[in-house]
DNA sequence: TATTGTTATACTCTATAACTATA
DNA sequence: TATAGTTATAGAGTATAACAATA
């Protein structure tokens, strides 16, 4: 904690709270509470940017990482995109559906399909992906380059905290009296 | 864009890409998949994080918010929180039926409610704050208190970029060619 | 007529178990 | 037996239309 400290540790919660500090101020204290209301934006954003060229947040980061990956496969790109595999398949057959991607049988491992990008898929890849720089840019907009770095930098910092229970003893996790 | 930029403003996709850059950098350059990832870090802790408490990261923003704002009306609970009214409604149902915060008809207007927290609630919410306090800390590991007040107000600046679409002419947004 | 809370419903994203066909 | 892709299913979270009671 940096602000002031009181005895419990635990936020003034006074009327005159509401006075100009925000009905949600406790709250702006969690960087997941603010994330997740600037995620909310940058998604809704995003998917208004998508929806012209027939794609989704979701189904966009697919049909990016297939084209710069040519050949992958399935089980290597949700491990990649950190979807589960049953929930890829769906996206894979709508993109397939759209003639966005094709899935081929791989030559060495006749279990694994190989993903490529059709040609169609990686103009419309392309053109998306310039749709959503411009989105980026929108929503970062006010940002210099080094606040954007440092953000995305924190971002990443504060992805791999969450894979490392590194922490003495316990995870770090408190354990209330039940 | 920072990088380098070729003719077409399209990332280079050449094979060689896969060697040290990471088989996602194409995404890595938006800032809504990087904070994907990370708010994905941050909601799976602080779930379980609120588990032994019997809360999850809506519930408990509900509850913080009743608690600091005691007499509030479900509508404007739902404002503060960007839920919708018919959401919100199962989730006091489920914070009510736990005894956590109660719904009194207001004397002034007899179609709305006023909510407050129990003594059972005030207790648990603050218990739960220290608990995401800590979680908070965890997360934001290796930020220095400057980095971190800096990613809050980069949080927020995205937050009302996304309500401002005042751009000029149209909301910023490209038209694809049909 | 408008608003508060509610019901019902649907859609997206996510998560798990179990199946098939190959290995 | 183990793995790749698949099916089925269930759970959050979110979004909209329509209703009853009240204003």
């Amino acid at each position: 904690m940096t602000g002031p400290a009181n005895p419990a540790g635990v936020p003034s919660s006074s009327a005159d709270d509401a006075g100009g500090a925000g009905p949600d101020a406790i709250l702006r204290n969690n960087i997941g509470y603010d994330m997740k209301r600037a995620f909310n934006a940058i998604q809704a954003d995003v998917n208004a940017t998508l929806q012209p060229f027939g794609l989704r947040m979701l189904t966009y980061s697919v049909l990016a990482v297939i084209r710069d990956n040519n050949g992958l496969r399935q089980s290597r790109l949700a491990e990649i995109l950190l979807i589960e595999r049953p929930n890829l398949v769906l996206i894979l057959d709508e993109l397939e559906g759209l003639d966005l991607v094709t899935r081929t049988r791989a030559p060495d491992d006749r279990r694994a399909y190989e993903l490529t990008v059709t040609l169609k898929g990686r103009r419309l890849c392309d053109r998306a992906f310039r749709a959503v720089a411009e989105h980026d840019n929108r929503m970062a907009r006010g940002l210099g380059a080094e606040e954007r770095a440092a953000l995305h930098k924190a971002l990443r910092l504060i992805e791999s905290n969450g894979r490392s229970p590194d922490d003495s003893g316990n995870s770090g996790r408190e354990i209330p009296r039940p």
